[in-house]
DNA sequence: AATTTATTTAACTGATACGTTAATTAACGA
DNA sequence: TCGTTAATTAACGTATCAGTTAAATAAATT
């Protein structure tokens, strides 16, 4: 199962989040070459895919000595669903002005 | 400046995501309605607010002696907007089964 | 078979995160 | 003004996180 507050968690660090931004932009790609988005040791990058892939967030696919890493479609889908969940709360500019406005009053 | 990494560290933690669902659930509130959530001391609720707060994710109204929380509707649109800025990765059942398959084959 | 290449796992270290209780601040009601 | 209520800040302990280098694994090359 995936959880949502695994994948929030997982993109809540900065080397991870730039992973995952790499592997959207440029599609499909071997750890080695992700290891570009910081200045950082392969063993690090390789534990920081590790938190990512047990987090349903990244998939993993073996080809000869290389690990091919992907983003999960579904994991990214996951978190536009919570935002949808809660639409109505922050769409509407109408809305949202009247809150602001109102919140204004409060304060 | 709203870091869209800060709000995922922010809503990585359980609490944190449970307080944040409780306000969007149930409204503005006073801190201390929200320590129900958890099991937990109200300075340990106390300082995932403050978390919270410096995520941008919610904000904080000052009424006598209460603070009023609430949910900042910008913050939850930043993430969806994130999740939409890819929406053609994930998007679209045709092309997420021919990708599945395709990765299937290479497995 | 020996070596190089790609990646992970192991062992270790310092920093950060998250909880606790005690103390502080400020508004409210008697 | 004094005690209560609401919330935060301070001080502290422990656990987890994120990095390092060294060692291990396994595929590719010579």
């Amino acid at each position: 199962m995936i959880e949502i507050t695994h994948l929030f968690s997982a993109l809540g660090d900065p080397t991870r989040f730039a992973i995952v931004t790499k592997l959207l932009r440029d599609g499909a790609q071997p750890a080695g070459q992700l290891q570009s988005v910081a200045e950082m040791s392969a063993p690090a990058i390789s534990r920081h895919l590790k938190i990512l892939r047990d987090a349903g967030l990244v998939h993993q696919r073996v080809a000869g000595q290389s690990r091919i890493y992907s983003v999960v479609p579904a994991a990214v889908q996951a978190i536009h669903g919570w935002t949808m969940d809660h639409e109505t709360f922050w769409t509407g500019s109408l809305e949202r002005l009247e809150a602001a406005l109102e919140e204004h009053d409060k304060s």
